[in-house]
RNA sequence: GGGCGAUUGGCUCAGUGGUAGAGCGCCUCGUUCACACCGAGGAGGUCACUGGUUCGAACCCAGUAUCGCCCACCA
C-alpha cells in the first residue's frame, strides 16, 4: 500500500495494464479523493529542508460566508501551481486556513444560539444556548443572551466545525491536494497566542501606539474603521449657503453638514485669496449659537470650492482635522458616538437664545438635527436662498450604510508608513521585491502605501475577535494609566484581558481604584489575517517548521484585497522578521456572469460550487478555471466546463486505446530506442517542444499557456498521430514496437502534463498501468523524448496529417464514409513537405485507406490537395 | 481628476512588427472494430476609431471612444 506514497523519481516498470472495458468520469472524484487521503499522497514531509519545500500561503476562507464560484476559481489556479512544483520535486506546504473570525462570525453565532457577546461577564464553563440551529431566523437582540467572550468564541467553533466540513468536502471533490491533517482557524487558541504575541512585539518596539485622536467611525457598528475598509460611494446631499455673523456685514459659506454649525471652530480661507484677506483675523458669530470664531488663511482652504470660505467643525470631514491639527483649534465635538447630537448643551455656547437652540437638537440623530438647523436658520434670515441638491461622494464603512462620522477615540496603532516617510519607502521597497503575476498588480499595490495617510488602525470597539492583550493600572481615582500598560509574558498567551488577571493583581481588583481594567478592544480581523504565514508556519509553537516554510513561497490571492490581506502581511513580516512573507503573489481575477459583472449574490446568479462540481465533473470545472490567467476576470461559462469535460473524458478514451496495442500480457513499453520509424520520433520530437515550453510557462506562473500547449498537442496526437499509426501499432515487428513505444511514452508524457489541472482523469490512467500517483511523478522532461527523437522535426507530423487531411476532404466532400478505399489518387503537397510526406506515406496510406496508387508530387499549394482521386464504393449507412 | 486593464469571427479567448488563429456555436456529411460526453469537412473577421513611425502595424507611438477596476475628490 506504501507504495503510492513513496516518490518515482525514475519512471517504474510497468507490471502489465488493467485497463477497464468501460471508462468514464463518473466516480472519479470520490474514489480518488478518497485513496488519497487513505494513501497520503499530499502529506507534507517536515523533515526537508526550506531548499526543497514550496510553501504556499493559502487563502483561509471565510467559513461564514457562502460558498462561491468564486472560490472554486482561484483555489484551483494555486492548486495547479502546488500540483506542478510537488511534481518538480518540491515538497509542498500547503495548509487550509478557516477564517472564522470577525463579523460574520459574529451575526451567525448571535443568531444561530440566540446569544450576544458581553465581554464584562465571567466565563461559564456549563453554558447551554438557548437556542440551536435556528434555521436562519433572526433573534432580536433583546431576546439574545448575553455570554461571556470565551463563552462566545467556544460557540463559534462549534458552529464553523459545520461550516468546515463543508468547506473540506468542497475542497476535497474539487481535488485540493492539501494536506487535510494541517488546517489552522483564525480565532483558534493558536491564531490568538499568534496574533497577540506580535502585538506585544509590535508594542515593545514602538510599532504599535496607542492614540487619542479623531477618526473615522461607523454609527451603526459603533467602531473605529481603518483607511482599508473604506469605500467612497456616491450620497445625496444638499448645498446651504449660509451667513455667518461679521462686523462688517454678513460673511457666506457654504455647507452641506449644516447640523454641524454648532461644532464649529473657525472659518478658513486660502491665504491668497483676496476677498477674504480683510477678514483674516478678525472673527465672526455663528448663526443660531451665536458662538464666536476667528477668521484664519490655510493652504487647504479652495478658493474655487463652495463659497471659498469655508466652515471648519469638529469635524466634518479630513480637511477639518487637518485645520484642527495645523491651526490648532480647540475640539467642539457635537455628534457622539451613535451618531446622534450631545444630549447636554455644550459649554461653549453661552448665549442664552444659543444653549435654547442647541437643546431643542440634543439628542436628535444627525439628519434630524440637519433639518431642525435649516429651519432655524430660515427663521433667522441666515439661510441664503435655498439648499442646491449635489450627489457628493462621502466615505463609508465597506460593511456599513449610514456615512462615516468623525469623532475622537482612544485607539491602537500599528505603523505602516502613513505617517513616516523612511518607512513607507522601506515597504514600497518590499513591494518591488515581491513578485507580482501578473506584473501589473504591483502598481495597485505601489499607489496604496503611496496614498497612506495615516497608520494602521487595528482597534476595533467590537466585542468578538482577538483581544488585545494588556490591562490598565487604575490609580487612586481609578483612572487608568494608558501609557504603561500592564503585559502577559509570551507564554501566558493567548489571554482575555476581560477574565484573566495581570500579574501581581487579583481578580477581585478589577475596576476597582488602584487594581486595574482590561482593554476593552478587539483587533481588527486584518491585525490576525495579516498572520497567516505565522499562524500556518507555526510561528509560535512550532520553529522547527517555521524555519523549514518562511519566508514562505507563494500567496495567491484576489486583487480586491491587494491594500488590506497582501500590504498588511508584508507589513507584519517586514516589522517581526525584516523580510518579505513570500517570495511571489498570485492576483486571480473576478468571475464575471454574462453580464460582464462581478458575480454575486444580489445579481441572483450564484451557483453552488458543489451543485457545478457534480454536474460537470472537477476536472472539467477545473479545466475552465484553469483556461483562465492570473489576474484577468473571466466569464462564468459552462460551455468551458463541457471542452474540459470532453478533454478528459478524450483523456481516458485515447489512453485505452494506446494502451491496447500489443498482446494482453504485454507491457507497455517506454524504451526509447525502439523508437525507430521518422514519423515516431517526428511526435516525440514535438513532444519535446511542448515539454520545454510548458514547463517555462508554469514556472512563470503562466498556466493557461502550459494548458493551451498541451491541450493543443494532445488533440493533434489524437486526432492525427495515433490515427496514422494504429494500423502499424496493430501489426508486428520493428515499426510496430516503434509505434507502440512511442504511443506509450507520449501517453506517459502527457498525463503528466496534464495531472495539474486534470487531476481525477489522468491518475484513473496511471493507475491502469503505472505504480504509485501521478501527481508524486516527476515533472516530464524533454531530454529523454529528444534523444529518441534524434534530429526528427515535428513538421513532419503536421506534413503526414496535412496529406491525410487532404484524403480525409475528399471522402468528406463526397459525403462517403472515411472508410471507404481510395483506389487511386494523386496528393500535391508543397515543396517542403514532399520528403515528409514520403518518409510517411505507408502510414497515410493506411490511415486514408488509400489500397491503390497514390502519388506524391510537389506541386504549387499551400496545403496538400487529393487530386485526380478514384474511390471504392461507398460503406454506407447500415451497409 | 490620476492610474491600471480590456476592446480580434455570433460567444469565450489566444496571438505583441512580416500574407488573421483556436474552441464553442453554425452549415454539410459520416459512425456499431478507443471515444455520440464521437469523427471528418466547411462557412464566418476592413483585429473599437483617428493620426503617426515603418518597406511592412492587430502588434510600436500619440490621441479619441466604450467597458471594468483601483486611488483621489467630501466646504
Amino acid at each position: 500500500m506504501s507504495d503510492l506514497t513513496s516518490r518515482t523519481d525514475v519512471p517504474t516498470t510497468s507490471t502489465g495494464r488493467r485497463v477497464p472495458d468501460k471508462v468514464g468520469l463518473e466516480g472519479l472524484e470520490e474514489s480518488w479523493s478518497q485513496r488519497w487521503a487513505e494513501l497520503g499522497t499530499y502529506t507534507f514531509d517536515r523533515t526537508r529542508s526550506r531548499e526543497e519545500i514550496y510553501s504556499i500561503d493559502t487563502p483561509p476562507p471565510t467559513v461564514s460566508g457562502s460558498l462561491h464560484v468564486g472560490h472554486v476559481f482561484s483555489y484551483t489556479h494555486t492548486d495547479v501551481v502546488a500540483r506542478y512544483r510537488r511534481m518538480r520535486g518540491a515538497e509542498v506546504f500547503y495548509p487550509m486556513g478557516w477564517d472564522d473570525n470577525g463579523l460574520p462570525t459574529e451575526r451567525r453565532v448571535q443568531n444561530y444560539y440566540g446569544v450576544r457577546c458581553d465581554p464584562s461577564l465571567p466565563y461559564d464553563p456549563d453554558f447551554t444556548p438557548p437556542h440551536e440551529g435556528t434555521d436562519g431566523k433572526t433573534i432580536k437582540a433583546s431576546d439574545q443572551v448575553p455570554i461571556s467572550r470565551r463563552n462566545f468564541v467556544e460557540l463559534c467553533e462549534r458552529l464553523t466545525v459545520e461550516d468546515e466540513r463543508q468547506f473540506e468536502a468542497l475542497w476535497r471533490r474539487l481535488g485540493l491536494s492539501v494536506d487535510w491533517s494541517m488546517t489552522y482557524q483564525t480565532i483558534s487558541a493558536e491564531a490568538r497566542a499568534v496574533a497577540q504575541q506580535a502585538f506585544l512585539r509590535n508594542l515593545e518596539r514602538g510599532e504599535a501606539y496607542q492614540a487619542e485622536a479623531p477618526g473615522l467611525w461607523d454609527v451603526t457598528f459603533q467602531t473605529a474603521v481603518a483607511q482599508a475598509e473604506l469605500e467612497a460611494r456616491d450620497y445625496p446631499g444638499a448645498f446651504h449657503r449660509v451667513a455667518f455673523h461679521g462686523a462688517d456685514g454678513p460673511v457666506h459659506i457654504e455647507t452641506t453638514r449644516p447640523e454641524l454649525l454648532p461644532a464649529c471652530v473657525a472659518l478658513i480661507a486660502h491665504p491668497d485669496d483676496e476677498r477674504y484677506q480683510h477678514l483674516f483675523g478678525t472673527t465672526v458669530t455663528t448663526p443660531l449659537f451665536g458662538v464666536e470664531v476667528p477668521v484664519l488663511a490655510h493652504p487647504a482652504a479652495e478658493p474655487d470650492k463652495g463659497a471659498g470660505i469655508a466652515m471648519c467643525c469638529t469635524f466634518g470631514d479630513l480637511t477639518d482635522v487637518q485645520w484642527w491639527r495645523e491651526l490648532q483649534l480647540p475640539t467642539r465635538s457635537v455628534v457622539q458616538r451613535d451618531g446622534r447630537l450631545l444630549r447636554e448643551t455644550p459649554e461653549w455656547i453661552t448665549s442664552p437664545e444659543g444653549r435654547e437652540r442647541f437643546a431643542a437638537l440634543a439628542g436628535k440623530t444627525t439628519f434630524s438635527a440637519r433639518e431642525a438647523v435649516v429651519a432655524g436658520l430660515r427663521e433667522t434670515g441666515d439661510l441664503d436662498g435655498e439648499p442646491t441638491p449635489t450627489q457628493r461622494k462621502a466615505n463609508f464603512y465597506e460593511k456599513g450604510d449610514k456615512p462615516l462620522e468623525i469623532v475622537t477615540s482612544r485607539q491602537w496603532y500599528i505603523r505602516n508608513g502613513g505617517r513616516d516617510e523612511e518607512l513607507r519607502t522601506a515597504l514600497l521597497e518590499r513591494g518591488t521585491e515581491l513578485g507580482f503575476h501578473p506584473e501589473f498588480m504591483r502598481v495597485r499595490y505601489a499607489n496604496w502605501v503611496g496614498g497612506l495617510n495615516g497608520d494602521w488602525l487595528i482597534s476595533r470597539q467590537r466585542f468578538f475577535g482577538v483581544p488585545f492583550p494588556v490591562w490598565y493600572a487604575l490609580d487612586a481615582d481609578g483612572e487608568p494609566n494608558y501609557d504603561e500598560p500592564l503585559r502577559p509574558t509570551e507564554d501566558q498567551l493567548p489571554v482575555d484581558p476581560s477574565s484573566d488577571v495581570p500579574a501581581g493583581y487579583t481578580a477581585d481588583q478589577r475596576g476597582v481604584p488602584g487594581g486595574f481594567i482590561g482593554d476593552p478592544d478587539i483587533m481588527d480581523t486584518w491585525a490576525t489575517s495579516s498572520l497567516t504565514p505565522q499562524i500556518a508556519g507555526g510561528w509560535r509553537s512550532d520553529p522547527d517548521l517555521f524555519a523549514r516554510v518562511f519566508p514562505m513561497d507563494l500567496r495567491p490571492q484576489g486583487q480586491d484585497i491587494i491594500r488590506t490581506w497582501l500590504f498588511s502581511t508584508v507589513v507584519r513580516a517586514h516589522l517581526e522578521h525584516g523580510s518579505l512573507p513570500w517570495s511571489d503573489a498570485a492576483i486571480s481575477g473576478w468571475i464575471l456572469d454574462p453580464d460582464r459583472k462581478k458575480m454575486s449574490k444580489s445579481k441572483g446568479n450564484v451557483v453552488t460550487p458543489m451543485g457545478l462540481l457534480e454536474e460537470h465533473g472537477s476536472d472539467a470545472v477545473r479545466y475552465w478555471a484553469a483556461s483562465a490567467r492570473l489576474g484577468t476576470d473571466a466569464a462564468f461559462e459552462i460551455g468551458q466546463m463541457k471542452i474540459g469535460r470532453r478533454l478528459a473524458i478524450k483523456v481516458l478514451n485515447a489512453s485505452k486505446f494506446v494502451l491496447s496495442f500489443g498482446s494482453a500480457d504485454e507491457e507497455p513499453s517506454l524504451d526509447p530506442a525502439l523508437v525507430t520509424v521518422p514519423l515516431d520520433q517526428a511526435m516525440l520530437a514535438g513532444l519535446a517542444e511542448v515539454v520545454e515550453q510548458a514547463t517555462a510557462a508554469l514556472e512563470s506562473y503562466d498556466h493557461t499557456r502550459a494548458l493551451e500547449l498541451t491541450e493543443t498537442f494532445f488533440w493533434t496526437f489524437c486526432d492525427d498521430y495515433v490515427e496514422l499509426v494504429k494500423d502499424r501499432a496493430y501489426g508486428e515487428g520493428a515499426g510496430a514496437a516503434s509505434a507502440r513505444a512511442a504511443l506509450s511514452l507520449a501517453l506517459d508524457v502527457l498525463l503528466r502534463l496534464l495531472a495539474p489541472v486534470l487531476p481525477f482523469a489522468t491518475e484513473e490512467v496511471w493507475s491502469w498501468w503505472r505504480e504509485g500517483s501521478v501527481h508524486r511523478a516527476p515533472w516530464p522532461t524533454s531530454e529523454p523524448l529528444r534523444a529518441a527523437a534524434g534530429d526528427a522535426s515535428f513538421a513532419t507530423v503536421t506534413a503526414a496529417g496535412a496529406a491525410l487531411a487532404a484524403l480525409r476532404k475528399v471522402k468528406s466532400e463526397a459525403k462517403v464514409t472515411m472508410r471507404t478505399e481510395i483506389l487511386a489518387a494523386r496528393l500535391e503537397v508543397p515543396a517542403a513537405q514532399l520528403a515528409s510526406v514520403e518518409a510517411t506515406v505507408d502510414d497515410v496510406r493506411a490511415a486514408g485507406r488509400a489500397v491503390g496508387t497514390l502519388e506524391v508530387v510537389a506541386a504549387d499549394v499551400e496545403q496538400a490537395v487529393a487530386v485526380d482521386v478514384e474511390l471504392g464504393e461507398s460503406v454506407k449507412r447500415g451497409a
